[in-house]
RNA sequence: CGGGAUGUAGCACAGUUGGUUAGCGCGCCACGUUCGGGACGUGGAGGUCGGAAGUUCGAGUCUUCUCAUCCCGACCA
């Protein structure tokens, strides 16, 4: 039987999309560009949801929710807001449909047009400043520190599943605050919440830093981004938190009493992660087998899959696994017994590799005799055969070998794929290849843009993270002087 | 919105210079043999060949129009 996902090495984007669908995460939906995300798959989203929620309310956050329609002309009041978002919105024109009177179906009744129309939110900023308008009078109202949950619509010319769609599931931070420092602070905290919740619980390793003027949101005054290597050298934007200044407030008119008693615009931050996390997951740790989760996001922990001649084999290990499931859950894993009676053994094997549960557990005639059972782990695939007697606490205690495990093999990919380049010779060759380029940069839009023409590289941050790009330099391209490097990469 | 390609069963495809009852593989259903790494045999179900019009005795095949999808650009979390 033909093997379930292509080949890694081969074409990297097929590897990827055969993987989303095979690994029953999600799937195109009959509406262009839009995807149905499966119930696998929606259960790692939900992990996910789940421990960013908790850090949000640990940084003090409430939620709320406000709607999915934006008038038109809350729009148009920041102008970059305007102009980075209005090639890609969903319009909402009418609000009737009617019988067709010149054939079947049914079309819009053309006299329930919208006196204004409304767009789909491709962001919220501007519906949620006009209602912070409304909260908002002295700086005894601040600060306001919001997150929505939500689903957003960017109308993108090309899809990818999780990673580009048209509809996407996210939430969104919006905060307001009295003083400008308070905001900065702000924006700097969630960016750190971001990369925590990347490092730690996606065994994702993540760069820190600015975005450059171009890579900018529209309407912010700094964006601060988590940027990630996925195992074909490009990079990911996995989230990003923007300091807006006070745009939007002046945009909104959001004024507020100061202590002195004067009037002054609030400043105001926002961030988001999406289900783009989702595509970041699969592709930083996914193999030729199919998917590695990390056990911090895993659905399903442990899957177990009995062997049996039998009804008494089958009874008997199905006894002990059940025991061992018990224990298993107490520690707070999530196990699976896998008795489907339908699929031989090794076909099971292959499923739960291809679902990237953490561990699998075989037990069977062999092992009824020796009290035993096979366990393998998912990120080495190395099979062991352990005795009972302490195995629980051996599969608990492998979890977090495994979640460290990933993180590693994740950080070792990166660094070797990260490279001081000096000369734009070099650059060109190793941008090929892919990787962050560690390059001086002369600081202007100018040289960005041009070497983006020429090389479809473009700077992913200005990196605050690390302190071994704080060095004097070169401008790789037009040789004028730079005070610290930044990363190079092509990007999705 | 430019450049290229493709639409045939749930999925992936074959189908000759037009020829009668449209095929293979995977998957699905039934029965049997199997079962420690993606089993095998036998039987079965499933199609208005993307849609519309045209040429023809006859169209999956030729023509025109149309719709949709994919790839390469431009745009992007």
């Amino acid at each position: 039987m033909a093997k379930e996902v292509t080949n890694r090495e081969d074409n990297y984007s097929q590897w990827y999309n055969n993987l989303v669908v095979k690994a029953d995460l999600a799937e195109n939906s009959a509406v262009r560009g839009c995807m149905v995300i499966k119930p696998y798959g929606y259960a790692i989203w939900e992990k996910m949801q789940h421990q960013l929620d908790k850090m949000f309310k640990e940084t003090g956050h409430q939620n709320a929710y406000f709607p999915l329609f934006i008038p038109k002309s809350f729009l148009s009041k920041e102008a970059e807001h305007v102009e980075g978002f209005a090639k890609e919105c969903a319009v909402v024109t009418h609000h009737r449909l009617m019988v067709n009177p010149d054939g079947p179906g049914v079309i819009v009744d053309p006299d329930a047009k919208l006196e204004e129309e409304l767009i789909v939110r491709p962001t919220s900023e501007t519906i949620i400043w006009n209602t912070y308008k409304n909260w908002i009078t002295s700086y005894r109202d601040l600060p306001v520190l919001c997150n929505q949950w939500a689903n957003v619509v960017r109308w993108e010319m090309r899809t990818r599943l999780f990673l580009r769609t048209a509809e996407f599931l996210w939430q969104e931070g919006h905060t307001a605050h009295a003083t400008e420092q308070e905001a900065i602070e702000e924006a700097n905290r969630m960016v750190n919440v971001y990369a925590r919740f990347a490092r730690e619980f996606m065994a994702l390793p993540v760069v820190v830093g600015h975005k450059t003027e171009s890579e900018r949101f529209a309407g912010a005054v700094d964006t601060l981004c988590i940027e990630a290597m996925m195992q074909d050298g490009k990079a990911l934007q996995a989230g990003t938190s923007h300091f807006l200044g006070q745009n939007f407030a002046r945009a909104f008119d959001v004024k507020f009493a100061n202590r002195e008693g004067k009037l002054d615009y609030v400043w105001a931050t926002s961030w988001g992660v999406s289900t783009r996390l989702m595509g970041a997951l699969i592709m930083a740790h996914g193999d030729n087998n199919g998917l590695v989760l990390p056990p911090r996001l895993a659905p399903v922990h442990v899957a177990m899959v009995p062997i049996f001649k039998t009804e008494e084999e089958h009874a008997a290990v199905i006894g002990r696994m059940e025991d061992l499931k018990d224990r298993l859950e107490k520690a707070g894993l999530t196990v699976r017994i896998d008795d489907r009676d339908n699929v031989r053994s090794g076909f099971k094997f292959a499923e739960w590799e291809l679902k990237g549960v953490p561990v699998r557990v075989a037990m069977g005639p062999k092992d009824l005799q020796n009290d035993t059972a096979e366990v393998v782990r998912r990120d080495t695939l190395s099979k062991e055969s352990m005795p009972l007697e302490g195995l629980a606490q051996h599969i608990v205690a492998l979890m977090d070998d495994i979640q460290e495990n990933i993180y590693k093999k994740a950080l070792a990919f990166r660094e070797s794929h990260t490279y001081k380049v000096d000369t734009y010779e070099e650059f060109k060759k190793r941008i090929e290849e892919g990787g962050f380029l560690l390059c001086h940069w002369d600081g202007t839009r100018e040289t960005e843009e041009k070497i983006k023409e020429e090389t479809k590289a473009t700077i992913r941050c200005i990196p605050t993270d690390t302190d071994v790009i704080m060095e004097e330099g070169k401008c790789i391209y037009s040789g004028r002087p730079s005070r610290q490097r930044v990363i190079f990469a092509r990007a999705y």
